[in-house]
DNA sequence: GCACACTGTGTGCGCCATACGCAGACCATA
DNA sequence: TATGGTCTGCGTATGGCGCACACAGTGTGC
Protein backbone atom coordinates (compact mmCIF):
# COMPACT_ATOMS: atom_id res chain seq x y z
CA UNK A 1 0.00 0.00 0.00
CA UNK A 2 1.48 2.68 -1.10
CA UNK A 3 0.71 6.38 -0.76
CA UNK A 4 1.21 9.28 -3.06
CA UNK A 5 3.96 11.42 -1.60
CA UNK A 6 1.86 14.78 -0.61
CA UNK A 7 -0.53 12.08 1.65
CA UNK A 8 2.46 10.77 3.12
CA UNK A 9 3.76 14.41 3.82
CA UNK A 10 0.19 15.85 4.97
CA UNK A 11 -0.28 12.42 7.41
CA UNK A 12 2.92 12.84 8.65
CA UNK A 13 4.10 9.42 7.88
CA UNK A 14 7.84 9.96 7.85
CA UNK A 15 10.57 7.88 6.09
CA UNK A 16 13.49 6.51 8.12
CA UNK A 17 15.95 8.94 8.11
CA UNK A 18 17.85 9.85 4.75
CA UNK A 19 21.11 10.64 3.78
CA UNK A 20 21.68 14.56 1.62
CA UNK A 21 21.04 18.02 2.51
CA UNK A 22 17.78 18.88 5.04
CA UNK A 23 15.13 20.40 2.82
CA UNK A 24 14.81 24.09 2.93
CA UNK A 25 11.03 24.17 3.39
CA UNK A 26 8.19 22.02 5.03
CA UNK A 27 4.75 21.71 2.73
CA UNK A 28 2.96 24.53 5.37
CA UNK A 29 5.29 27.34 3.58
CA UNK A 30 4.47 26.37 0.09
CA UNK A 31 0.89 26.08 1.24
CA UNK A 32 0.54 28.90 2.74
CA UNK A 33 2.21 31.09 -0.01
CA UNK A 34 -0.07 29.74 -2.54
CA UNK A 35 -3.00 30.53 -0.84
CA UNK A 36 -1.76 34.00 -0.48
CA UNK A 37 -1.65 34.09 -3.98
CA UNK A 38 -4.65 32.86 -4.64
CA UNK A 39 -6.51 34.92 -1.89
CA UNK A 40 -5.07 37.81 -3.81
CA UNK A 41 -5.90 37.03 -7.49
CA UNK A 42 -8.11 34.11 -7.65
CA UNK A 43 -6.66 30.61 -8.55
CA UNK A 44 -5.30 31.73 -11.98
CA UNK A 45 -2.62 33.43 -9.68
CA UNK A 46 -0.88 30.50 -8.50
CA UNK A 47 1.39 29.08 -10.75
CA UNK A 48 4.22 26.88 -9.89
CA UNK A 49 6.48 29.49 -10.89
CA UNK A 50 4.52 32.15 -8.93
CA UNK A 51 4.92 30.23 -6.07
CA UNK A 52 8.07 29.47 -6.12
CA UNK A 53 9.34 33.24 -6.44
CA UNK A 54 6.99 33.97 -3.45
CA UNK A 55 9.45 31.59 -1.63
CA UNK A 56 12.55 32.99 -3.07
CA UNK A 57 12.79 29.87 -4.79
CA UNK A 58 13.22 28.76 -8.64
CA UNK A 59 10.70 26.97 -10.29
CA UNK A 60 11.66 23.78 -10.52
CA UNK A 61 13.03 23.44 -6.82
CA UNK A 62 9.44 23.03 -6.04
CA UNK A 63 9.12 19.70 -7.66
CA UNK A 64 11.05 18.51 -4.58
CA UNK A 65 8.06 18.82 -2.22
CA UNK A 66 5.42 18.70 -4.70
CA UNK A 67 5.00 15.99 -7.39
CA UNK A 68 2.44 18.22 -9.64
CA UNK A 69 0.33 21.08 -9.83
CA UNK A 70 -2.60 19.08 -8.87
CA UNK A 71 -1.05 17.81 -5.54
CA UNK A 72 0.12 21.35 -4.95
CA UNK A 73 -3.81 21.81 -4.90
CA UNK A 74 -3.96 19.50 -2.63
CA UNK A 75 -1.84 21.23 -0.56
CA UNK A 76 -3.47 24.67 -0.67
CA UNK A 77 -7.12 22.91 0.37
CA UNK A 78 -5.58 21.39 2.97
CA UNK A 79 -3.94 24.41 4.74
CA UNK A 80 -7.74 26.76 3.57
CA UNK A 81 -9.55 25.03 5.48
CA UNK A 82 -8.62 25.17 9.21
CA UNK A 83 -9.24 22.41 11.27
CA UNK A 84 -13.01 20.94 11.28
CA UNK A 85 -14.88 22.74 13.45
CA UNK A 86 -16.84 22.46 16.75
CA UNK A 87 -20.48 21.46 16.28
CA UNK A 88 -22.37 22.21 19.29
CA UNK A 89 -26.06 21.79 19.93
CA UNK A 90 -28.82 19.28 21.44
CA UNK A 91 -30.06 18.13 18.19
CA UNK A 92 -28.28 17.10 14.48
CA UNK A 93 -29.84 20.02 12.91
CA UNK A 94 -28.44 22.44 15.24
CA UNK A 95 -24.91 20.86 14.39
CA UNK A 96 -25.39 20.62 10.78
CA UNK A 97 -26.14 24.07 10.41
CA UNK A 98 -23.11 24.82 12.37
CA UNK A 99 -21.31 22.61 9.94
CA UNK A 100 -22.81 24.35 7.14
CA UNK A 101 -22.25 27.97 8.04
CA UNK A 102 -18.49 27.01 8.93
CA UNK A 103 -17.96 25.56 5.26
CA UNK A 104 -19.58 28.72 3.66
CA UNK A 105 -17.41 31.04 5.88
CA UNK A 106 -14.33 28.86 4.94
CA UNK A 107 -15.45 29.31 1.18
CA UNK A 108 -16.15 33.28 1.98
CA UNK A 109 -12.79 33.34 3.06
CA UNK A 110 -11.03 31.86 0.12
CA UNK A 111 -13.45 31.77 -2.65
CA UNK A 112 -10.64 30.74 -5.67
CA UNK A 113 -11.70 27.08 -3.21
CA UNK A 114 -14.78 26.29 -5.86
CA UNK A 115 -12.29 27.21 -8.58
CA UNK A 116 -9.88 24.19 -7.63
CA UNK A 117 -10.65 21.20 -10.16
CA UNK A 118 -11.87 18.14 -8.63
CA UNK A 119 -10.25 15.05 -9.40
CA UNK A 120 -10.00 12.62 -6.47
CA UNK A 121 -12.14 11.90 -3.58
CA UNK A 122 -11.10 13.85 -0.07
CA UNK A 123 -7.99 11.78 1.40
CA UNK A 124 -5.80 14.37 3.27
CA UNK A 125 -6.43 14.96 7.14
CA UNK A 126 -8.72 17.82 7.14
CA UNK A 127 -10.99 16.90 4.03
CA UNK A 128 -11.56 13.93 6.21
CA UNK A 129 -11.98 15.76 9.67
CA UNK A 130 -14.96 17.92 8.06
CA UNK A 131 -16.39 14.81 6.90
CA UNK A 132 -15.96 12.85 10.16
CA UNK A 133 -17.19 16.23 12.15
CA UNK A 134 -20.78 15.99 9.75
CA UNK A 135 -21.02 12.30 10.26
CA UNK A 136 -20.61 12.39 13.89
CA UNK A 137 -23.62 15.47 13.77
CA UNK A 138 -26.21 12.82 13.33
CA UNK A 139 -24.76 10.42 15.70
CA UNK A 140 -27.98 10.24 17.61
CA UNK A 141 -30.33 9.74 14.43
CA UNK A 142 -31.24 6.11 13.15
CA UNK A 143 -29.76 6.62 9.65
CA UNK A 144 -26.83 4.13 8.80
CA UNK A 145 -23.79 4.95 7.31
CA UNK A 146 -24.22 5.32 3.74
CA UNK A 147 -27.25 7.74 4.06
CA UNK A 148 -24.95 9.56 6.56
CA UNK A 149 -21.98 9.54 3.77
CA UNK A 150 -25.58 10.93 1.40
CA UNK A 151 -26.78 13.74 3.50
CA UNK A 152 -23.21 14.79 3.87
CA UNK A 153 -22.48 14.62 -0.04
CA UNK A 154 -25.76 16.68 -0.25
CA UNK A 155 -24.89 19.12 2.13
CA UNK A 156 -21.30 19.74 0.41
CA UNK A 157 -23.25 20.45 -2.72
CA UNK A 158 -25.75 22.25 -1.47
CA UNK A 159 -23.28 24.69 0.13
CA UNK A 160 -20.72 24.86 -2.80
CA UNK A 161 -24.05 25.50 -5.08
CA UNK A 162 -25.22 28.30 -3.20
CA UNK A 163 -21.96 30.29 -2.82
CA UNK A 164 -21.02 29.70 -6.22
CA UNK A 165 -24.14 32.38 -6.74
CA UNK A 166 -23.01 34.67 -4.50
CA UNK A 167 -19.43 34.41 -4.73
CA UNK A 168 -19.19 37.60 -7.33
CA UNK A 169 -19.71 39.60 -3.26
CA UNK A 170 -16.66 38.35 -2.37
CA UNK A 171 -14.23 39.02 -5.38
CA UNK A 172 -15.57 42.52 -6.33
CA UNK A 173 -16.36 45.71 -4.71
CA UNK A 174 -19.67 45.83 -3.91
CA UNK A 175 -20.21 48.85 -6.75
CA UNK A 176 -19.05 46.14 -9.61
CA UNK A 177 -21.34 43.15 -7.83
CA UNK A 178 -24.47 45.13 -7.87
CA UNK A 179 -23.45 46.34 -11.82
CA UNK A 180 -23.07 42.53 -12.30
CA UNK A 181 -26.63 41.69 -10.69
CA UNK A 182 -28.24 44.67 -12.79
CA UNK A 183 -26.73 43.43 -15.78
CA UNK A 184 -27.75 39.99 -15.71
CA UNK A 185 -31.12 41.00 -14.74
CA UNK A 186 -31.95 43.18 -17.42
CA UNK A 187 -30.20 40.73 -19.97
CA UNK A 188 -32.63 37.88 -18.80
CA UNK A 189 -35.15 40.34 -18.76
CA UNK A 190 -34.48 41.01 -22.69
CA UNK A 191 -34.17 37.13 -23.49
CA UNK A 192 -36.65 35.27 -21.49
CA UNK A 193 -39.41 36.92 -22.96
CA UNK A 194 -42.79 36.12 -21.79
CA UNK A 195 -44.01 33.88 -24.41
CA UNK A 196 -41.15 31.93 -24.69
CA UNK A 197 -40.19 31.52 -21.35
CA UNK A 198 -43.12 32.55 -18.79
CA UNK A 199 -42.20 31.09 -15.37
CA UNK A 200 -38.65 32.87 -15.99
CA UNK A 201 -40.22 36.16 -17.14
CA UNK A 202 -43.24 35.53 -14.22
CA UNK A 203 -40.33 35.13 -11.75
CA UNK A 204 -39.06 38.52 -12.79
CA UNK A 205 -42.20 40.87 -13.38
CA UNK A 206 -42.47 40.64 -9.26
CA UNK A 207 -39.37 43.22 -8.84
CA UNK A 208 -38.64 41.88 -5.59
CA UNK A 209 -38.76 38.21 -6.14
CA UNK A 210 -36.55 35.86 -8.04
CA UNK A 211 -33.80 37.01 -6.40
CA UNK A 212 -30.89 35.86 -7.83
CA UNK A 213 -28.45 36.69 -5.08
CA UNK A 214 -29.00 34.87 -2.73
CA UNK A 215 -28.10 36.43 0.82
CA UNK A 216 -28.06 35.05 4.14
CA UNK A 217 -31.50 34.30 4.44
CA UNK A 218 -31.46 32.65 1.28
CA UNK A 219 -28.85 30.36 2.43
CA UNK A 220 -30.89 29.85 5.54
CA UNK A 221 -34.31 29.11 4.18
CA UNK A 222 -32.28 26.79 1.24
CA UNK A 223 -30.58 24.81 4.01
CA UNK A 224 -34.20 24.04 5.51
CA UNK A 225 -35.09 22.85 2.36
CA UNK A 226 -31.99 20.38 2.83
CA UNK A 227 -32.37 19.30 6.28
CA UNK A 228 -36.45 18.67 6.10
CA UNK A 229 -35.58 16.36 3.17
CA UNK A 230 -33.01 14.64 5.58
CA UNK A 231 -35.71 14.81 8.58
CA UNK A 232 -37.76 13.18 6.02
CA UNK A 233 -35.56 9.90 6.20
CA UNK A 234 -34.85 10.28 9.28
CA UNK A 235 -38.40 9.44 10.52
CA UNK A 236 -39.57 6.99 7.69
CA UNK A 237 -36.24 4.79 9.18
CA UNK A 238 -38.04 4.93 12.63
CA UNK A 239 -41.95 4.37 11.68
CA UNK B 1 -28.27 47.28 -23.79
CA UNK B 2 -25.35 45.15 -25.82
CA UNK B 3 -24.94 41.51 -25.63
CA UNK B 4 -22.15 39.81 -26.46
CA UNK B 5 -21.65 38.27 -29.48
CA UNK B 6 -21.29 34.97 -28.55
CA UNK B 7 -25.13 35.41 -26.91
CA UNK B 8 -26.13 37.53 -30.39
CA UNK B 9 -25.37 34.59 -32.44
CA UNK B 10 -27.11 32.16 -30.19
CA UNK B 11 -30.02 33.82 -30.06
CA UNK B 12 -30.00 34.25 -33.64
CA UNK B 13 -30.12 37.72 -33.15
CA UNK B 14 -28.91 39.25 -36.51
CA UNK B 15 -27.51 42.46 -37.10
CA UNK B 16 -28.18 44.69 -40.39
CA UNK B 17 -26.21 43.04 -43.64
CA UNK B 18 -22.83 43.47 -43.79
CA UNK B 19 -19.91 43.92 -46.61
CA UNK B 20 -17.26 41.47 -46.59
CA UNK B 21 -16.84 38.18 -46.75
CA UNK B 22 -19.75 35.29 -46.00
CA UNK B 23 -18.26 33.33 -43.11
CA UNK B 24 -17.50 29.89 -43.95
CA UNK B 25 -18.59 27.99 -40.52
CA UNK B 26 -21.35 28.35 -38.06
CA UNK B 27 -21.08 28.38 -34.61
CA UNK B 28 -22.94 24.97 -34.61
CA UNK B 29 -20.16 23.54 -36.39
CA UNK B 30 -17.65 24.31 -33.69
CA UNK B 31 -19.55 23.71 -30.76
CA UNK B 32 -20.09 20.31 -32.41
CA UNK B 33 -16.23 19.96 -32.99
CA UNK B 34 -15.34 21.38 -29.73
CA UNK B 35 -17.68 18.68 -28.27
CA UNK B 36 -16.61 15.90 -30.41
CA UNK B 37 -12.92 16.23 -29.01
CA UNK B 38 -13.94 16.65 -25.70
CA UNK B 39 -16.35 13.69 -25.66
CA UNK B 40 -12.94 12.09 -26.65
CA UNK B 41 -10.74 13.33 -24.52
CA UNK B 42 -11.81 15.20 -21.84
CA UNK B 43 -11.79 19.19 -21.41
CA UNK B 44 -8.21 19.36 -21.66
CA UNK B 45 -8.61 18.01 -25.09
CA UNK B 46 -10.10 21.36 -26.13
CA UNK B 47 -8.10 24.09 -26.94
CA UNK B 48 -8.50 26.84 -29.25
CA UNK B 49 -5.76 25.13 -32.53
CA UNK B 50 -7.25 21.55 -31.71
CA UNK B 51 -10.67 22.91 -32.57
CA UNK B 52 -9.90 24.85 -35.58
CA UNK B 53 -7.46 22.20 -37.23
CA UNK B 54 -10.19 19.99 -36.47
CA UNK B 55 -12.48 22.22 -38.26
CA UNK B 56 -9.15 22.79 -41.10
CA UNK B 57 -8.74 25.79 -40.02
CA UNK B 58 -6.05 27.79 -38.37
CA UNK B 59 -5.85 28.52 -34.55
CA UNK B 60 -6.50 32.46 -35.53
CA UNK B 61 -9.43 32.16 -37.30
CA UNK B 62 -11.75 30.75 -34.61
CA UNK B 63 -11.37 34.17 -32.97
CA UNK B 64 -13.29 35.39 -35.44
CA UNK B 65 -16.19 33.80 -34.04
CA UNK B 66 -15.57 33.51 -30.39
CA UNK B 67 -14.13 35.65 -28.70
CA UNK B 68 -12.15 33.94 -26.33
CA UNK B 69 -11.91 30.40 -24.50
CA UNK B 70 -14.85 30.79 -22.34
CA UNK B 71 -16.80 32.00 -24.99
CA UNK B 72 -15.81 28.42 -26.99
CA UNK B 73 -16.86 26.53 -23.31
CA UNK B 74 -20.88 28.38 -23.56
CA UNK B 75 -20.90 27.56 -27.66
CA UNK B 76 -20.14 23.46 -25.95
CA UNK B 77 -22.46 23.40 -22.98
CA UNK B 78 -25.26 24.85 -25.40
CA UNK B 79 -24.89 22.12 -28.03
CA UNK B 80 -23.93 19.57 -25.23
CA UNK B 81 -27.36 20.19 -23.57
CA UNK B 82 -29.99 18.91 -26.28
CA UNK B 83 -33.11 20.86 -25.76
CA UNK B 84 -34.93 20.78 -22.32
CA UNK B 85 -36.71 17.31 -22.26
CA UNK B 86 -40.59 17.19 -22.08
CA UNK B 87 -41.70 16.47 -18.41
CA UNK B 88 -44.76 13.84 -18.75
CA UNK B 89 -46.17 13.28 -15.24
CA UNK B 90 -49.66 14.51 -13.13
CA UNK B 91 -47.08 15.41 -9.75
CA UNK B 92 -44.39 17.71 -9.74
CA UNK B 93 -42.50 14.93 -8.56
CA UNK B 94 -42.99 12.97 -11.06
CA UNK B 95 -41.76 15.95 -13.17
CA UNK B 96 -39.31 16.65 -11.47
CA UNK B 97 -37.78 12.92 -11.29
CA UNK B 98 -37.94 13.10 -14.89
CA UNK B 99 -36.18 16.47 -15.17
CA UNK B 100 -33.06 15.40 -12.84
CA UNK B 101 -32.57 12.24 -14.97
CA UNK B 102 -32.88 14.04 -18.33
CA UNK B 103 -30.06 16.09 -16.78
CA UNK B 104 -28.07 12.79 -15.20
CA UNK B 105 -28.16 11.88 -18.32
CA UNK B 106 -27.34 14.99 -20.35
CA UNK B 107 -23.60 14.31 -17.87
CA UNK B 108 -23.22 10.50 -18.37
CA UNK B 109 -23.22 11.59 -22.54
CA UNK B 110 -20.51 14.50 -21.90
CA UNK B 111 -19.19 14.17 -18.41
CA UNK B 112 -16.45 17.08 -19.40
CA UNK B 113 -19.20 19.19 -18.60
CA UNK B 114 -18.32 19.11 -15.11
CA UNK B 115 -15.03 20.53 -15.70
CA UNK B 116 -16.20 23.48 -17.98
CA UNK B 117 -15.63 26.45 -15.21
CA UNK B 118 -18.43 28.19 -14.05
CA UNK B 119 -17.66 31.84 -14.60
CA UNK B 120 -21.31 33.46 -15.51
CA UNK B 121 -25.25 32.32 -14.95
CA UNK B 122 -26.45 30.84 -17.51
CA UNK B 123 -28.30 33.20 -20.12
CA UNK B 124 -28.03 31.28 -23.57
CA UNK B 125 -30.91 29.57 -25.45
CA UNK B 126 -30.73 25.83 -24.15
CA UNK B 127 -30.01 26.55 -20.52
CA UNK B 128 -32.35 28.80 -20.20
CA UNK B 129 -34.73 26.18 -21.45
CA UNK B 130 -33.85 23.70 -19.18
CA UNK B 131 -34.37 26.14 -15.90
CA UNK B 132 -37.97 27.25 -17.69
CA UNK B 133 -39.00 23.29 -18.07
CA UNK B 134 -37.73 23.07 -14.01
CA UNK B 135 -39.60 25.97 -13.11
CA UNK B 136 -42.60 25.41 -14.79
CA UNK B 137 -42.86 21.46 -13.33
CA UNK B 138 -43.74 23.13 -9.85
CA UNK B 139 -46.63 25.06 -11.53
CA UNK B 140 -49.27 23.48 -9.49
CA UNK B 141 -47.28 23.74 -6.57
CA UNK B 142 -48.07 27.22 -3.94
CA UNK B 143 -44.18 27.73 -4.57
CA UNK B 144 -43.35 31.37 -5.40
CA UNK B 145 -41.03 32.36 -7.94
CA UNK B 146 -37.88 32.27 -5.93
CA UNK B 147 -38.54 29.41 -4.13
CA UNK B 148 -39.31 27.36 -7.43
CA UNK B 149 -35.86 28.85 -8.60
CA UNK B 150 -34.02 28.01 -5.14
CA UNK B 151 -35.27 23.94 -5.88
CA UNK B 152 -34.05 24.49 -9.31
CA UNK B 153 -31.10 25.46 -7.65
CA UNK B 154 -30.71 23.08 -5.20
CA UNK B 155 -31.54 20.35 -7.97
CA UNK B 156 -28.91 21.06 -10.01
CA UNK B 157 -26.45 20.87 -7.78
CA UNK B 158 -27.66 17.36 -6.43
CA UNK B 159 -27.23 15.92 -9.65
CA UNK B 160 -23.89 17.75 -10.45
CA UNK B 161 -22.89 16.39 -6.99
CA UNK B 162 -23.68 13.03 -7.17
CA UNK B 163 -22.62 12.62 -10.90
CA UNK B 164 -19.64 13.69 -9.41
CA UNK B 165 -18.26 11.24 -7.51
CA UNK B 166 -19.38 8.60 -10.22
CA UNK B 167 -18.16 9.90 -13.38
CA UNK B 168 -14.99 8.10 -13.58
CA UNK B 169 -17.74 5.06 -14.27
CA UNK B 170 -17.73 7.26 -17.29
CA UNK B 171 -14.28 8.31 -18.20
CA UNK B 172 -12.74 5.20 -17.58
CA UNK B 173 -12.81 1.35 -19.02
CA UNK B 174 -15.09 -1.10 -15.96
CA UNK B 175 -11.42 -2.29 -14.48
CA UNK B 176 -10.01 0.85 -14.13
CA UNK B 177 -12.86 2.52 -12.17
CA UNK B 178 -13.45 -0.46 -9.37
CA UNK B 179 -9.36 -0.64 -9.07
CA UNK B 180 -9.77 3.39 -8.12
CA UNK B 181 -12.11 2.38 -5.86
CA UNK B 182 -10.89 -0.41 -4.20
CA UNK B 183 -7.93 1.99 -4.10
CA UNK B 184 -9.60 4.75 -2.58
CA UNK B 185 -11.26 2.33 -0.27
CA UNK B 186 -8.18 0.67 1.20
CA UNK B 187 -6.22 4.44 1.76
CA UNK B 188 -9.56 5.37 3.81
CA UNK B 189 -8.95 2.23 5.40
CA UNK B 190 -5.25 2.98 6.35
CA UNK B 191 -6.13 6.59 7.08
CA UNK B 192 -9.28 6.78 8.64
CA UNK B 193 -8.60 4.72 12.08
CA UNK B 194 -10.74 3.58 14.62
CA UNK B 195 -9.28 6.60 17.46
CA UNK B 196 -8.87 9.09 14.64
CA UNK B 197 -11.95 8.83 12.72
CA UNK B 198 -14.81 7.07 14.56
CA UNK B 199 -17.24 7.23 11.98
CA UNK B 200 -15.81 6.79 8.80
CA UNK B 201 -14.15 4.19 10.60
CA UNK B 202 -17.38 2.51 11.54
CA UNK B 203 -18.99 3.32 8.17
CA UNK B 204 -15.85 1.14 6.78
CA UNK B 205 -16.35 -1.89 8.86
CA UNK B 206 -19.49 -3.07 7.39
CA UNK B 207 -18.55 -4.34 4.18
CA UNK B 208 -21.41 -3.30 1.86
CA UNK B 209 -22.13 -0.03 3.78
CA UNK B 210 -20.60 3.13 3.02
CA UNK B 211 -20.93 2.61 -0.86
CA UNK B 212 -18.66 5.50 -2.19
CA UNK B 213 -19.87 4.63 -5.53
CA UNK B 214 -23.77 5.74 -5.78
CA UNK B 215 -25.32 3.62 -8.58
CA UNK B 216 -28.71 4.02 -10.23
CA UNK B 217 -30.36 3.43 -7.17
CA UNK B 218 -28.31 6.27 -4.52
CA UNK B 219 -29.30 8.55 -7.33
CA UNK B 220 -32.91 8.17 -6.73
CA UNK B 221 -32.44 7.80 -2.85
CA UNK B 222 -30.51 11.15 -2.65
CA UNK B 223 -33.08 12.49 -4.92
CA UNK B 224 -35.80 11.25 -2.39
CA UNK B 225 -34.44 12.91 -0.04
CA UNK B 226 -33.67 16.17 -1.88
CA UNK B 227 -37.81 16.23 -2.92
CA UNK B 228 -38.86 15.47 0.53
CA UNK B 229 -37.75 18.61 1.52
CA UNK B 230 -39.07 20.75 -1.37
CA UNK B 231 -42.54 18.69 -0.04
CA UNK B 232 -41.79 19.78 3.29
CA UNK B 233 -41.81 23.43 2.00
CA UNK B 234 -44.77 23.14 0.21
CA UNK B 235 -46.79 21.78 3.03
CA UNK B 236 -45.47 24.70 5.21
CA UNK B 237 -46.83 27.03 2.43
CA UNK B 238 -50.25 24.94 1.84
CA UNK B 239 -50.64 24.91 6.33
C1' DG C 1 36.09 8.56 5.47
C1' DC C 2 33.35 7.45 1.95
C1' DA C 3 29.53 6.08 -1.01
C1' DC C 4 25.35 7.56 -2.35
C1' DA C 5 20.84 9.30 -2.04
C1' DC C 6 18.89 13.53 -1.92
C1' DT C 7 18.67 18.77 -2.58
C1' DG C 8 18.29 22.96 -5.31
C1' DT C 9 19.20 24.81 -9.96
C1' DG C 10 19.54 25.95 -15.13
C1' DT C 11 18.16 24.92 -19.51
C1' DG C 12 14.83 23.94 -22.55
C1' DC C 13 10.61 21.75 -24.76
C1' DG C 14 5.98 21.81 -26.25
C1' DC C 15 1.79 23.69 -25.46
C1' DC C 16 -1.38 27.26 -24.53
C1' DA C 17 -4.41 31.76 -25.27
C1' DT C 18 -4.39 35.60 -27.82
C1' DA C 19 -2.66 40.56 -29.77
C1' DC C 20 -1.74 42.60 -34.22
C1' DG C 21 -1.33 43.59 -39.01
C1' DC C 22 -2.28 42.31 -43.72
C1' DA C 23 -4.39 40.66 -48.22
C1' DG C 24 -8.22 39.64 -50.45
C1' DA C 25 -13.48 39.03 -50.76
C1' DC C 26 -17.83 40.91 -50.92
C1' DC C 27 -21.89 44.15 -50.23
C1' DA C 28 -24.18 48.78 -50.35
C1' DT C 29 -24.24 52.64 -52.59
C1' DA C 30 -23.31 55.99 -56.40
C1' DT D 1 -21.09 49.26 -63.43
C1' DA D 2 -17.59 51.24 -60.42
C1' DT D 3 -15.92 51.98 -55.87
C1' DG D 4 -15.26 52.44 -50.90
C1' DG D 5 -15.39 50.42 -46.78
C1' DT D 6 -15.58 46.56 -43.97
C1' DC D 7 -15.35 42.03 -42.85
C1' DT D 8 -12.95 37.32 -43.30
C1' DG D 9 -9.21 34.31 -42.87
C1' DC D 10 -4.44 33.95 -42.02
C1' DG D 11 0.72 34.41 -40.56
C1' DT D 12 3.54 35.93 -37.22
C1' DA D 13 4.76 36.76 -32.65
C1' DT D 14 4.55 37.18 -27.47
C1' DG D 15 4.43 35.87 -22.88
C1' DG D 16 3.01 32.47 -20.01
C1' DC D 17 2.45 27.83 -18.48
C1' DG D 18 3.64 22.81 -16.56
C1' DC D 19 7.17 19.98 -16.43
C1' DA D 20 11.37 16.69 -18.19
C1' DC D 21 16.10 16.22 -17.45
C1' DA D 22 20.84 16.61 -16.38
C1' DC D 23 24.01 18.46 -13.03
C1' DA D 24 26.58 20.03 -8.96
C1' DG D 25 26.82 20.22 -4.19
C1' DT D 26 25.46 18.32 0.61
C1' DG D 27 25.12 15.70 4.54
C1' DT D 28 23.81 11.07 6.61
C1' DG D 29 24.55 6.23 7.79
C1' DC D 30 27.79 2.72 7.28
Amino acid sequence: MELPRVLEQLWGIEGPARPGPKPTFQLSDIGAAAVELADAGGLAAVSMSKVAAALGFTTMSLYRYVDSKDDLYTVMLEYAFGDAPALPGDTWRERIVAWSEAFRDALRAHPWILQVPITDPPLSPRQLSWLEAGLLAFHDTPLGATEKLSAMLLLNVYVRGVFQMTVHQFTETPEESAAATQRYTDRLRLLATEDRFPAIAGGLRQPEDFDVDFDADGFADGLETVLDGIQARIDKKQR
